[in-house]
DNA sequence: CACTGCGGTCGACATTGTCGACCGCCTGTC
DNA sequence: GACAGGCGGTCGACAATGTCGACCGCAGTG
């Protein structure tokens, strides 16, 4: 198996820096960061100015992601089958439960928001589509783990980081969480990665009963649980809508 | 002035061809389209797969845009200095003119939408962020075309697309509206794209008062004019948005 | 069974991407 | 005001890579 393209592999590696921490920044922070000489880390970034995925501001000189990013992020929306098929039974989650509802998928080392429902309220809201959330505390991540050996796999070994006193760290914590998720085809997470915030997750299958993904809603401890548990009638919700996507996308009765 | 890293460029050209209509290609397809050898198609979609910008159907074999690309759209969004500066007044808008609020900039040939607040009400709407709309038929575009010379030099030369029967579709109409918009301040836009919709939109500049963007209300007919005219309230409310969220980029008082 | 076209691999080699040396400019310091 | 340092950027030699024609196995079709 031949190797990647080295150029295009910098390339993605200059992005990505790109969308770190610091988000902007000059031609010899880049090359000093990845290691690169100057000329080289130039033309990279020259090229992805002219296709758009970066941009230069003219005072600074300083480097930053560019539009052509936001608007293939987009399309590759727009193309989403999993993504497709959820709209409708997310936008029937939320009205049902009263909650935040979330699609996601496993991308990289963590769950890629890739739908969205607000809370059918008039609180303000901050779209996460094309947020990251982490893997061993969310429910979403929680069930992609239960049932996609490669998110285990992503996941690596403990400790994993710590979000409140209530997040697990321990990998045998974890792998025994996932555990109990497959038994009871659900996932909660209640206070693990936000405080006040609790979440119950299913998966999402495809025709080939392959996991492609996880729904889950998310909202106030005081709203989701009730004596210390959440919710039996919101589990009932999201795994309703679970099966309800799952069979769009072709899988079998379960 | 050396020229682009091929590779790349190429990279570019197999992301936005899988953005554009068909959405899924097989490898001969990129091949085919974009002139390029199999191995050399192949050998770019390998390493954008293992990058993450480009995902392969195990089934049929077809690539199409990966999730990596809505991740770094986000982040280009989060780090979006106008956006992150326009967000409160946008939402202000909204609220004082009950319609819907377009956030957009130049990209390519076309205005990018980098900001979406939903009017404030129950129906069901569809998330814009990330979508093109033209320059030449849109209140944002037309402000674009007013004040960037960049954004003129991108529209070209007509005739024009024509959506509607009342699309602009010569140069001469599209200059001639150009000069209306400078010398009142505001563009609109009556039934030019979509049917039953009109829009007022108005220029956003930074602190060297060079033109960074345009915010617009949309909305029907029926709401957004009177008399056959866009409502003066209307356009006084997006001309005050847009001079809100100059100011907060930097730009004194007018 | 033969044919076609698919995704994919391989290796020769021509072309390109890399990078060290150098440039002008700007900022900070003395 | 002079100087030093570091910035973004360019240039050209050349080593390394990306390109692409030839070929492969496989699946679908007639």
């Amino acid at each position: 198996m031949p190797g990647p393209i080295q150029s295009l592999s910098r390339a993605a590696a200059i992005m990505r820096l790109l969308a770190g921490g610091e988000r902007r920044l000059g031609l010899s922070e880049v090359a000093t960061a990845l290691d690169l000489a100057k000329g080289t880390a130039h033309g990279i970034l020259r090229t992805l100015q002219q296709e758009g995925f970066v941009e230069q501001d003219p005072e600074s000189g300083k480097y930053q992601l560019g539009a052509e990013l936001l608007r293939l992020g987009q399309s590759y929306l727009d193309v989403h089958e999993l993504r497709a098929r959820a709209l409708v039974w997310a936008d029937d989650l939320a009205r049902a439960s009263g909650e935040t509802v979330y699609l996601g998928v496993l991308h990289q080392r963590g769950v890629l928001i890739v739908h969205h429902v607000f809370r059918p309220d008039d609180t303000r809201q901050v779209l996460e589509v094309g947020s990251m959330q982490p893997l061993h505390s969310t429910a979403l991540g929680k069930v992609l783990l239960a049932y996609d050996p490669v998110a285990r796999g992503e996941l690596g070994e403990g400790p994993f980081e710590s979000y409140t006193p209530r997040t697990l760290t321990e990998a045998a914590d974890v792998d025994a969480e996932a555990a109990l998720t497959r038994e009871r085809g659900w996932a909660d997470a209640v206070e693990e990665t936000w405080e006040g915030v609790a979440s119950i997750g299913a998966l999402i299958q495809d025709r080939r009963r392959n996991p492609v993904g996880a729904v889950c809603i998310s909202g106030a401890v005081e709203r989701v649980c009730e004596d210390g548990f959440v919710k039996p009638s919101l589990v009932a919700s999201v795994r309703s809508a679970a099966r309800a996507i799952s069979r769009d996308l072709g899988a079998g009765r379960f």
